[in-house]
DNA sequence: ATTAGCACTCTATTTTATTGAGTGCTAACA
DNA sequence: TGTTAGCACTCAATAAAATAGAGTGCTAAT
């Protein structure tokens, strides 16, 4: 069967006013609803084409139709066919975004140190936006490189290091001594550090840490704090995954129903399953990726949809935002809410 | 009426029954159960008192009975009045959390530069022991001490500023310079602050800015690091919250009723609502509250019970870490349990 | 003071009836 | 040939009625 213009606008607002009500839409309402001026009878007869087709389905006999999910991939793939055009038609969700990303930028540099801080409350500010559940996971990417290390006394006993990556992401950590150390040591330890591991990614590190200990025979203390610059630039490289609005999933009663919502915030509160969302293959430049009901691969999320996007810093460094909601989201709010703090967080890391 | 051995015995096993089976008991259950060998009977009868008297109650006519806030509050109160002879009965449960300390402690160490990723490491093995969820406030006081400061070039326009703060909580921060900086004014800028400010609290930085600005004329950064100080005690010094184990709520049918679940874990997830549960009054040391249904100042707990502890580090600054559960949480379990990791905590962050 | 026994109450569960939205199909129509 | 009106049919959702059983309160006997 062939899926004419007409099938499609009849599937379209089928789906539209799906996304709207959440109920099944029965042919009368799209005979009323629509502009294609054809009676409910004719509507029918379309509908259970669709249905032949696989786009619609009745939850049970004499019910209106809901979209399937490969109603709602044609849906939403022919919503980004129409995106180029209409790119920046909301030019008033945009100004507000900017206000609100201006504000974030504020707080941001004003806790600088709190990387997970920052993140949290992009996540909460989208969720807040968008009224669904929201994801972000750190950048990341192996190829951190040191830009600066700082040691300092603290105690008698106690060394402070302080070590600033690529990206001015900043790692502190105290550090026992057992022998005493004098302030020069201390200096010419600092002296020797920042001139042999400033620029070093982990693997160069890796690669020349036996020359440097080598090296290092004169300087005993070289030894333990290069293991401590290792460990960290590991951790700062492990990835995060912060998650905002959780409770939004309760605002749709297709997802509180049964175990649903349950399953949704326990995988949402644990991150353990997030993984499977971020990075997945292709590092296509600003990929939008939609995972529509069963096509997740997180099993929790089979009655949802969800919207990725991926922000990229310099150096393949890269993250990912998402969007967890019902099936019938909004998905052309999403994608330009998604588009919009995507290039904004670009800018926001790189700048700093 | 006269509340004798006997019925306090019989209000026990009523409670102690429910708190397994959250479902209404009856009289020939207790009957049956207690080691009291009476007949039903007898049994009804003396319930009968023990609703007049308000300890328990009919959910309806010819139901069980269940406890009553009043009946939970009398329950948990001879538990507290029997602690000291039995204060540590479950050795192996004690072993067990400390093994987990002292792992946590590794990774604490590791990380120190992230106070609230071991907040969260704690709340969350606190849940995950406990199967309730958790909260835990940071520690407050504004009494915080400048430990020691450190200025560093970072780029050509930039500094960073490492703050470290009584108790070793460290702050960074990167800040932009308009004009340029030679290392020496770096170095003596260094000098001057790490003499003026050491062992400040916020209070006494407040009453000697002034003088501190009057005296700095050579040197115009000075007030602006100064500002950034400043700031960042006063940040320090702000309550975080943060929670764990929220979803356990999902394993108390009781509290999966209705909007309960939804509204705990909103006001769980949100932190806003949970002030009022931290530094409640007075600052007794050690003190174990318990908030039974309506006495808590968190309305959407109103159908749950929260116990909260003080750990406490030196200076007066103390936190809070509190466990929400349903009405018929294990009481026992849960003082012992908060009792063990408030000293483990006042350990933790003392002696680092 | 304790207990056995019985009538009574009230929830929870199952069963049955009722309603109404929406369909599919047929026959008439342009 | 495509469109439409009309009608019988299906099925979820709601309401109403019937049933079962757990547990009580009270009374009378021990």
């Amino acid at each position: 069967m062939e899926l004419d213009v007409r099938k499609f606008k009849i599937l379209e607002a089928v789906i539209r006013n799906y996304l709207q009500t959440g109920e099944p839409v029965g042919s009368r309402t799209i005979s009323k609803d629509s502009d294609l001026s054809l009676s409910s009878a004719t509507i029918r007869n379309e509908m259970a084409d669709l249905e032949d087709m696989g786009y619609i389905i009745q939850p049970h006999t004499s019910a209106g139709r809901i979209p399937t999910d490969k109603g709602y991939r044609l849906y939403v793939e022919s919503i980004l066919a129409h995106k180029e055009k209409a790119l920046s038609t909301r030019e008033e969700n945009i100004k507000k975004r900017e206000k609100e990303l201006d504000a974030m930028e504020k707080e941001y540099s004003s806790k600088m140190d709190q990387m997970k801080d920052i993140m949290e409350a992009v996540a909460r500010s989208l969720a807040d936006d968008t009224n669904y559940a929201t994801m972000i996971s750190s950048c990341m990417g192996k190829c951190n490189r040191i830009k600066f290390v700082q040691l300092s006394r603290l105690e008698e006993q106690k060394l402070l290091v302080v070590i600033v990556l690529e990206g001015n992401i900043i790692r502190n950590k105290v550090f026992n001594i057992t022998k005493n150390i004098t302030e020069d040591s201390i200096a010419r330890l600092n002296m020797l550090i920042n001139t042999t591991v400033t620029g070093l990614s982990v693997d160069e590190l890796e690669r020349q840490l036996g020359v440097l200990e080598a090296q290092s025979g004169s300087q005993p203390m070289l030894r333990e704090v290069l293991e401590i610059i290792f460990e960290t630039i590991r951790n700062a490289d492990d990835v995060q995954i912060v998650t905002g609005g959780t409770t939004n999933i309760f605002k749709y009663p297709e997802l509180c129903a049964g175990e649903i919502a349950r399953d949704l915030i326990t995988t949402l509160e644990d991150k353990q399953g997030l993984t499977s969302l971020i990075s997945p293959g292709v590092p296509e430049e600003g990929a939008i990726r939609f995972y529509i009901g069963e096509e997740t691969p997180v099993k929790a999320m089979k009655d949802c949809s969800v919207v990725t996007a991926t922000y990229e810093l310099s150096d393949g460094m890269r993250g990912t935002i998402g969007i967890i909601g019902p099936k019938r989201m909004d998905y052309e709010m999403v994608v330009e809410t998604l588009n919009n703090i995507r290039m904004r967080l670009d800018d926001l890391f790189r700048k700093t």
